[in-house]
DNA sequence: GGAATATATGTAGTTAACTACATATATTTG
DNA sequence: CAAATATATGTAGTTAACTACATATATTCC
């Protein structure tokens, strides 16, 4: 999109543009991965990594924890159970819970795979390197939107 | 997402947050044109505001220009059409190709849009005025992810 | 301690992008 | 100038997130 489209969408042309960004990172993800001969999607990572760190949780605490809606979590748990890499238990104390953890299979995965994040890591920090940290601005413009909305903004703008 | 997981998994932390800002972003945007009283949707934009400004372009032009994939734009030209906010016609020199334009009740759409845009801009300025500017961060690291991707990257910590 | 409320999980359906494939028309080239 | 290639559009199906709703179990509070 162009700069002059930009400068008129504001959020939306922002918002596409992160979104590629987005779409391009996870792709490279992936081909990491594949280099290193794991049979891995990137979009497991997060819970696998907190069941990995965290042994036992419930589905919504899992949700919380990586910060998707609990549908999205419960699907991903559904493939990662056909992959025998989680199993689940439920809860003796409140029965309503449900507790998920890694399966032998699934520890054995992410001890392979700890080599390869240090990879990314560094090569994630070089990327990120720049005079603008990418990083830190979402961190910034989250923080700067939780203390006051786009739209209480615009609402002063309006008004005027 | 805690740290500790964003260190660990790198990109596809980062991929999340990007996509949840985007989200939210995207939601607010409608937020905006509803507290204006606009029956819009945001996601309508590029297409609207890019044949705002060249008057008419076929439907591959038009994708390049706002940077979807033209099955997403020939969807939102269906959706377009329906609302009668622009109109299609065969180009009479080259057969194959569609050209798309306004019509007038999507000119005068726009034209009620465009004091919105300048609230739009204003807002997104004072968030996106940060230490650490946004717009920049993602310009800069997409240009560092041309220069070299990743994987290649990834790959030089790789071999050692 | 039972009724009202809150929490945990799960299902169904939606959304907005994508890729892969199919077809029609133009353009290039041997 | 016909065959091969390229381009433009369109359709079908996928993906990975979401919201809304349903149900079961816990907790709170008259």
């Amino acid at each position: 999109m162009e700069q002059n489209v930009i400068d008129a969408s504001g959020l939306l042309a922002i918002s596409t543009r992160l979104q590629r960004l987005s779409d391009q990172i996870r792709k490279d993800g992936l081909l990491i991965y594949k280099a290193f001969g794991i049979d891995f999607q990137p979009k497991w990572f997060p819970v696998l990594y907190t069941l990995y760190k965290k042994s036992t949780m419930n589905v919504v605490s899992l949700s919380d924890e990586i910060g998707y809606a609990h549908p999205s979590t419960i699907s991903l748990l559904k493939e990662l159970e056909k992959e025998k890499l989680i199993r689940s238990k439920k809860d003796k104390i409140d029965t309503r819970k449900r507790l998920v953890e890694l399966t032998e299979k699934g520890t054995a995965l992410l001890s392979t795979m700890e080599p390869v994040w240090d990879v990314i890591i560094k090569a994630t920090a070089e990327i990120m390197n720049t005079e603008n940290n990418l990083m830190k601005a979402i961190n910034e413009v989250e923080a700067s939107l939780k203390e006051k909305s786009f739209l209480q903004r615009a609402e002063v703008y309006i008004k005027k």
